[in-house]
DNA sequence: CCACACTATTTAA
DNA sequence: TTAAATAGTGTGG
């Protein structure tokens, strides 16, 4: 499986996007260096993938999203990156809800690991995901940098 | 076996 | 009252 890479060209930076045959495989953010060489085999659902992250970056709701391919990956964190995409645009969840939706009353770590591991980060938006204080909610952690995840949810008007 | 993007609970100060 | 230890969870190193 040889996969198309392709660079995602944002207000934000250069995201670039993997795909395998059967859709969207990840998502990283930009990495400082620029647009890059275009790739000779351009994946069909590029453009989608493209206008959703572009939307998303927005505060604006994506009209469409790619296929998104999980394969290999765990049943558990299939179900939690599921249970996230339901998660509308500008609302947030604790960890500790996520778990329970999922019947793991306590897996609230486990569901940070599963965020953690998140290959898609922006469309399965692991950043609407806060931790629960004792006094109302904190901000936890994101494998992309805290700065995305303050920047991903002030687009979307969530206060902390 | 240990370490985590967690948290409710318990025990000490 | 506030602070620190602990238990419970799924995965990966």
């Amino acid at each position: 499986m040889s996969g198309l890479s392709a660079p995602i060209e944002t207000p934000d930076g250069v995201f670039l996007a993997t795909f395998s045959e059967h859709g969207l495989r990840s998502l990283r953010f930009p990495d400082g260096s620029s647009s890059g060489p275009t790739p000779a085999e351009v994946s069909p659902w590029l453009e989608v993938t493209a206008g959703a992250v572009r939307a998303i970056l927005a505060g604006k709701r994506p009209g469409a999203f790619p296929p998104i391919d999980l394969e290999g990956e765990s049943e558990f964190r299939r179900l939690v990156w599921a249970e996230l995409q339901k998660i509308p645009l500008g609302a947030t969840v604790t960890y500790a809800e996520l778990a329970e939706r999922l019947g793991r009353k306590n897996g609230a770590r486990a569901v940070g690991g599963a965020c953690g591991a998140n290959p898609i980060p922006v469309l399965i938006p692991c950043h609407r995901v806060l931790a629960q204080g004792p006094r109302g909610q904190r901000l936890g952690g994101f494998s992309g940098g805290l700065d995305w995840k303050i920047r991903l949810l002030q687009r979307e008007g969530v206060l902390l």
